[in-house]
DNA sequence: CATGAATGAGCATTCATTCAT
DNA sequence: GATGAATGAATGCTCATTCAT
């Protein structure tokens, strides 16, 4: 019996985890109901069972990709130094872009008109991401290191600036003749600085 | 004679505007020769009268987009003095994002693989506006007011917090409690202080 | 419940019987997976859940041709004496492709070019009909009524013999004044007498 | 003006000429009018000034190639003993099919419905060639080294021994453990031995 | 004599989804 | 829970042909 999926395993579980895999390993456009169900080894029907649609399975995906994001910040973050840990928190999540790029795809390149049915709870998710920002940020004022407005608002401008860097970096855009590692540094100390005294 | 489009009017020019409309509406992955042509008012095979194929539609797409912006940011350069320059630039990048963003979805959010037959026409047109922040970067040096490692990786920085500003903006995926026009005002004087000395 | 095929029938069965109605009727050309469709009074979709693809629906039909050639030689092989058991085999060779066209054109008429994923087993399948007549010359020249330089050069010079006559009165293009089979069996005469001692 | 076609050189003949190399290109099924059209260098529409439609034009290369092998038989029945001049043909014939394989298949492989208007110059151009044959036995007749019921049908025979070893041969059906040119002059021999007295 | 623009019909194939079992 | 069979709609693209000029 542990042929195929070990007997009493979650379904739902094996859908998710090949999702994840054939989205990394063939990309978003390339992934149908068909293809899941062949590599989890189940029908296509079955799918079904668990997800109403696809959009369903995508958006659990999705839940599940801020789950990780935020265990990845949340272990980045153990810093108490505002500034180290903001830091700290940056690269965690330019490195999780980069080692999830159709993860990162999914949960945030996606087009908002696909997104209508968009679930509550995965915004809330991705809120929850951005106010560990917010708070590294809000420490890093109350110590005296950062000014910003408002750490809500200056967690959103580090954002789009991080957002950027990976956006262009998975699309392979950048072709500056400097190594990607190198680039990555500068692109995330300039996009610190600016909150700096 | 034609049925809606007037006599004499050019055809190519309709599907390239079209298509366009159809971009911002329906997304990339929506976008089909017959939903072009229907919403143009003529067969699907007229479009290969004037495009090759559907990827040669879409680099033609991105050509245009990529003169346009070209146009915007000449505009945008008259300034003399560097800071207010590439101020002025930056602001001229992300206005053409948001008024624009059929094209910059092609532009700039496509993903590599689909770009495989990349022309290199497109390439060049890409990184020439690239240039024209990097030339700002540079006088900026020269005249003091500006300290980059090197003008061609600030002005990829640069692209990169723009990008990300632009697209979440257009994703609609920031919903701060600040009014857009102060945000994007925030955001980029955040990108640009980091350069100055 | 289907609307024509009785309830339980094999579609695939169905499917395979119009493919070969339709070769006969339209040409290998104009066979299309839609026109199937039509004829069996499915979706073309579901064609493809009992044929990969077109060559596999083909390479099917080809295989059941050769299937039902061998049944017929070898119906036709219980003749011990080796002239009279090549007479029959070479009777039963013409009959089965005078009757079954749209087999026979598949199974023999489709070009080179199209048979790459030709698969192993049809190759077998047709080796075996050939070697019914290699064993019948060659036990004929062990019986010292046949002289053959080998046995299976032999039974492929009097294939290409058969093979002609079939294919050229299958194209109609045989307008001879003389009726078809007294015509047929001078052709076939004619082929086996240049193996006689 | 040699730069395209020469100047009032018949776009006709281009035509013929740009199908026929075509056609042994890229086989029957690849040749259409936009591609003969891109070949001659002239529009898709200035064909149909020439030839009524895509049959009239296949119609006019089935006659061209009637034509061709009529002079190559004629060249290879300058022998006045009819042993040698039939066996010449029949070597002609067969080096016709195998030097032209895709006139061959135009000429002799296309299927009798599409044949319908198959035009009646065209079906006598065909006879001619059978006459020929028709002649040396009749001719090796009187001689008495030939023995057939009537010319005719024998040349009919013939034509059918050899229409399948060029059939075959061409779909590279024969795999025979024989040199292709062994094969052949012993299948030839095998067709003309029936005849002899 | 020649053409550019245009078209409707057709192609093989894939997709998300449904339904009876 | 799970499935096999089925489907309508859609995809990019090619074709022979027509028509106004």
């Amino acid at each position: 019996m542990p042929e195929t999926r070990p007997n009493g395993t979650d379904l739902r579980r094996a859908i998710l985890d090949e999702s994840r895999h054939l989205l990394v390993a063939d990309g978003y456009d390339n992934l149908s109901m068909r293809k899941i169900a062949r590599a989890v080894g189940c029908s296509a029907t079955s799918i079904y069972l668990h997800f109403e649609n696809k959009d369903a399975l995508i958006h659990a995906l999705i839940y599940e990709g801020m789950e990780r994001l935020h265990e990845q910040l949340v272990a980045a973050s153990d810093e108490a130094e505002p500034v180290a840990r903001l830091n700290a928190l940056a690269h965690a999540y330019v490195r999780f872009g980069l080692e999830n790029p159709e993860y990162y795809q999914v949960m945030f390149q996606l087009h908002p008109q696909r997104m209508e049915r968009y679930p509550v709870e995965n915004y809330r998710r991705a809120r929850r991401n951005l106010e560990i920002h917010a708070e590294a940020l809000a420490d890093g004022v109350m110590a005296g290191v950062f000014k910003v407005e408002s750490a809500d608002t200056g967690a959103h401008v580090l954002w789009t600036a991080l957002h950027g860097l990976v956006s262009l970096l998975l699309a392979e855009r950048v072709d500056v003749k400097v190594a990607d590692e190198a680039f990555i540094e500068g692109a995330v100390r300039h996009a610190l600085d600016g909150f700096r005294t």
